[in-house]
DNA sequence: TTTTGAGTTGTTCGA
DNA sequence: GTCGAACAACTCAAA
């Protein structure tokens, strides 16, 4: 076969859409056959980057969505599953295809397995190809002028903002040519991605729409009125306030480009709304700083950026991760957030910075136990943003939260949940407490409690630590480490 | 090379 | 109730 009409390879990744993907139009624009394909790859990826049960099931419905995108050119999108090298392998002496195309992705043991295939593929005199897509910015293109990678985030985006404007959004391919002889598929269902016994995701279909075209409607819904009141609303969680869009950005249902114009476009129109765009686009830089982070310090979803931190002196043990886990702390914004978690696969970002720092800080257990709990169950579990989150709260990351940060899990709730519907919602027990009682069930006089039904310890937990003495034994541990240097 | 200004998201205490 | 200061120094990035 010669490579004007040797068929071309398509691995979709952890970008599953069609519009705005270079890599889908280069192949796309070299009219030779195309074979969409999907690995489902549980072999290649580091433990700590293995997607958990909620991702799965966001994986199920995003494929089907990617699959139905497809159809709807001509074509189709062929499922494999193991390792990608193997599974590519094999696919070329079925289809004697000249080359891989792809888009990039940026985690370390990512990086690594291109590396690997790169290789491989020249030797079969087969090209691999692999294109941005999945960031505003290419790791490498934003380097301080030192030549080394940012480290603080406000240097990092003031330098994006002023020196590097992304490209404006491709459509999807006009064209492609299919290959049409069949290739044996695996069946979506047989992967077993979404859960069954019990199957805790019951609900989600009407939280979530995965796939492009929920994507889209969430940017359109977000763009049409909560980003005009995003400075203040992001951080009230009973509010809708929030994009939502980490899942789809994280499985590439949607470019950062398309919101990063959708949204720059809406402020030239408004100008009034360019601060709160602004602010908007800055949750976006924290994405790429995240992703820049790790691309650089591949360590840091394993071991503390600031090697100090290795000494800390983490006391906390498996019954107190168990009781944050489940939402049993006794501090009720906690459970709220931890419960809105398991209920919906999705948690409020402030409410995130909440539990984080009450998990590392009130309960001394180590952030990596917290980020494995949550790379097991948000649909927007991301290698990147999920260590240096948790990083950043522990204060072992890069620009870190300062070690003395504490949040105060009542003053949280009062100040964010005010009208304490967040709360009522996800900790169901409390929803009869009058609202000065609401994030202290403790405090309120028996006559209350009873009232509103609540028998502390039996139908809702006494607070699990005593928000003081945990806070000075925090500050007791981070003052020790610090003397060690 | 040295210097300078700055750094996501908070809490507590005392005036 | 409100306000400013202390919390702690250190590292980063650019001039």
């Amino acid at each position: 076969m010669t490579a004007m009409t040797s068929p071309i390879i398509y691995w979709f990744r952890q970008d599953l859409r069609t519009r705005d993907l270079p890599g889908l139009l280069a192949a796309a624009a070299t009219g030779q056959p195309l074979i969409a394909c999907y690995i489902l790859d549980d072999i290649s990826p580091t433990p700590e980057a293995l997607p958990g049960g909620a991702s799965r099931w966001w994986l199920h419905h995003s494929l089907q969505a990617l699959a139905a995108e497809l159809a709807a050119c001509g074509g189709s999108l062929l499922l494999r599953r193991g390792a990608a090298p193997a599974v590519l392998e094999a696919l070329l002496d079925e289809t004697d295809a000249s080359a891989i195309y792809c888009s990039r992705v940026y985690e370390p043991w990512a990086n690594g397995l291109e590396e690997g295939l790169h290789a491989g593929l020249d030797q079969r005199g087969v090209s691999f190809k692999r294109y941005p897509g999945a960031l505003l910015f290419e790791p490498g293109q934003v380097m301080t002028q030192g030549g080394g990678p940012f480290k603080v985030f406000t240097p990092f985006w003031r330098h994006c903002r002023n020196t590097i404007a992304p490209a404006a959004p491709r459509p999807p391919p006009a064209n492609i040519n299919w290959y049409r002889p069949p290739l044996a598929a695996a069946e979506l269902a047989s992967w077993g991605l979404l859960p069954v016994k019990p199957n805790w995701a019951r609900q989600w279909n009407t939280f979530w729409q995965p796939g492009s075209a929920g994507a889209g409607r969430r940017l359109a819904a977000f763009l049409a009125g909560p980003v005009n009141d995003y400075d203040e609303g992001r951080n009230h969680p009973a509010r809708e306030a929030t994009s939502r869009l980490s899942p789809h950005l994280h499985f590439g249902e949607i470019s950062p480009r398309a919101v990063w114009h959708a949204a720059t476009a809406l402020a030239a129109a408004s100008p009034a709304s360019e601060g709160q765009v602004a602010k908007f686009l800055s949750e976006l830089g924290w994405r790429e700083f995240s992703h820049h982070l790790l691309y650089h310090f591949p360590t840091i979803a394993t071991e503390p950026f600031k090697a100090q931190f290795g000494h800390f002196p983490w006391a906390g043990g498996e019954a107190a991760l168990r009781a944050w886990q489940r939402g049993h702390t006794g501090y009720p914004v906690v459970d709220a957030g931890m419960r809105e978690l398991w209920a919906t696969g999705f948690m409020h970002n402030r409410i995130r910075m909440v539990v984080a720092s009450f998990l590392t800080k009130h309960l001394l257990v180590h952030w990596r136990a917290g980020a494995r709990w949550f790379q097991d169950t948000l649909v927007d579990a991301d290698l990147a943003n999920n260590s240096c989150g948790w990083q950043w709260v522990a204060g072992s990351g890069a620009d870190a939260s300062p070690y003395f940060r504490i949040f105060n899990p009542v003053t949280q709730g009062e100040r964010f949940d005010e009208e304490g519907r967040y709360i009522r919602r996800w900790v169901p027990e409390l929803a009869l407490l009058p609202d000065r009682y609401l994030n202290q069930p403790w405090e309120a006089p028996p006559a209350a409690l009873a009232t509103a039904g609540v028998r502390l310890g039996e139908n809702y937990p006494h607070p699990m630590v005593d928000h003081r003495s945990a806070r000075e034994s925090a500050l007791a541990a981070y003052g020790a480490l610090r003397e060690r240097k």
